[in-house]
DNA sequence: ATCAAAGGTTACAAAATGGTAATGCGGCGG
DNA sequence: CCGCCGCATTACCATTTTGTAACCTTTGAT
C-alpha cells in the first residue's frame, strides 16, 4: 500500500517508516507542512499519517485544505496531545482516525489497516483492472492503455465478468448464466460472436493480447499461463 | 442517521441512545449479541456501535459473522478493555473504530461521524436518492417506492442527470448537452417525448409525481416547488 | 372567452444492437 | 499428411431503442 508520513520528529518518523516498510508497504515522508501538503496533493495515497504538530503548516490545516479540494484519502491523525476536546476537532477537520503518542505500533497497524479496508471497500467495486485495461463501473467506460474504447452493453457485461474472474478460465456455461440469464444451451454460437466483437475492441492494436482462448475450456482474460 | 447499539450494560446503553437522539439520530438498541446479530442482519444501519463483552455472542464474533455475509457497515468497537492487543484483535476482527470505557461522548460522536462520513463518501456515489426514487449506478438498477422500473439507457442518462440536479430547474439546453451531447438545438421534440417515456416509468402509478414541468424554462425533479 | 405558444402524446421511421447461420481457418489426433 | 472438430469471422436478419413529426392538450395573456 501507498502510504504517506507527515511528521517532523524524526524519531517517530523513522520509527514509523522502518515498520511500515517491513510490513511490505510503500511509505513515503514529508519532514514539514509544505513539504506533506505538496506530496498530499500531488501524489496518490491510499492512506495518510499526519502529525497534528509540525513546522511550516498544522496538520489540521493540511486535512482541511486536502479536503476542501475534494482529496478523500483516509487521514489518521497523530497526536501527543490527549485531550478529548483535541481528538474531537482533529476528527472533525476530516481526519478518519486519532491516536495519541507514545503509541503500539501494532495498534497503528491495525487501525491503518481498518481505513484501509473501508476505503478499498469503497473504490474497489467501482473501477475494475486486469493489466492495462481498466473498466469504471460508474461511468461505464473502458479504457486500454489510457485509450477509451466503445463497448455495447453486452459486450460491457460479457468484459466485467471476465474481469471478475481474470485469471480464470471461463466456461461457456458462465458466460451463458451469468451474461445472458440463459439456463439452458441456446444450440448457437451467440457467445462466439460476442468474444470475437470484444476482441476486436479490446485486443486489436494492442499488445499483448489479454483475451485467450482456452480449447476445448472456454477462455481466460489476463496476461500469463 | 441510523444507528444500532449492541450494550448490555444498561447504564451505558442509555447514555448513549439518549445523547445519540439529541443529535438527531434514529437508534436501535439490543442488549445481548443475538438479539443485535438479528437486528444487524436484518435492518440497514449506516452505522453500528458494538460492545466488546456481551451476554450470549460477544462482539468480535457478531463483528465476524457479518463480514463474512457480505455486511460492511462501519463499526465502532466500545470496551472496557484497553490493553494494546484487545484494540488489535477489535480491529483486525472487521472493527474500524474502537473506543475504550470510559468515553467521553463527545468523542464518540466525533468518531461515529468520522465513520459515517467516510461511509457516504463511498455509497453516495454510487447510489442517488430522490424522495421514494432510487437509482443505483453500479448495478444500473431504478426503483420506485422498492418496485424496480425497466429504463432504456437514454431513460437512464436522463433521470441521473434530474436526479443530481434534484430541486433545480433543468433546462432543456442542460439537457441536450449533458445528456445528448448536442451542442446545437436539434430543432425537435426529443426531449419532450422522452421525459413524457420516463414519465410513464417514474410517475404513473405512483404519488407524489416528481417529474414536473417548469414552464418556459424546463423541467424539475423532486417534491416540492 | 379566445388564441397563441409551450408542452404532451402517439404513431411511425431510422438507427443501433443483438442474435443466427454460413463459411473459413487452424490445431491436433490418427 | 489428412480430416475433423472447435473456434473465428463475416454477412445478414430480427428486435429494440431512439428520434421525428403530426396532432392534441394545457396554460396564461389579452
Amino acid at each position: 500500500m501507498n502510504i504517506l508520513v507527515i511528521e517532523d520528529d524524526s524519531d517517530t518518523a523513522n520509527y514509523l517508516i522502518k515498520g511500515l516498510r517491513e510490513s511490505g508497504h510503500a511509505v513515503d515522508h514529508a519532514a514539514d507542512g509544505k513539504e506533506g501538503l505538496y506530496l498530499a496533493m500531488e501524489e496518490r495515497y491510499e492512506v495518510m499519517v499526519i502529525d497534528r504538530m509540525l513546522p511550516g503548516i498544522d496538520g489540521l490545516s493540511i486535512i482541511r485544505t486536502l479536503r476542501a479540494s475534494g482529496n478523500r484519502t483516509p487521514v489518521l491523525i497523530l497526536s501527543a496531545l490527549g485531550e478529548v476536546d483535541d481528538r474531537v476537532h482533529g476528527l472533525r477537520a476530516g481526519g478518519d482516525d486519532y491516536l495519541v503518542k507514545p503509541f503500539a505500533y501494532s495498534e497503528l497497524l491495525a487501525r491503518l489497516e481498518a481505513l484501509l479496508r473501508r476505503g478499498n471497500a469503497a473504490s474497489a467495486e467501482t473501477v475494475l483492472r486486469v493489466a492495462d485495461l481498466e473498466m469504471n463501473l460508474l461511468s461505464r467506460t473502458v479504457r486500454r492503455a489510457g485509450q477509451a474504447l466503445d463497448l455495447q452493453p453486452r459486450e460491457f457485461r460479457l468484459l466485467e465478468y471476465l474481469m471478475r474472474h481474470a485469471g480464470q478460465v471461463v466456461t461457456r456455461t458462465m458466460l451463458l448464466e451469468s451474461v445472458w440469464d440463459y439456463h439452458f444451451d441456446p444450440q448457437t454460437n451467440v457467445i462466439d460472436v460476442h468474444i470475437s466483437r470484444l476482441r476486436g475492441k479490446i485486443d486489436k492494436g494492442f499488445e499483448p493480447s489479454l483475451l485467450r482462448t482456452v480449447r476445448g475450456a472456454g477462455y481466460s482474460l489476463g496476461t500469463r499461463v
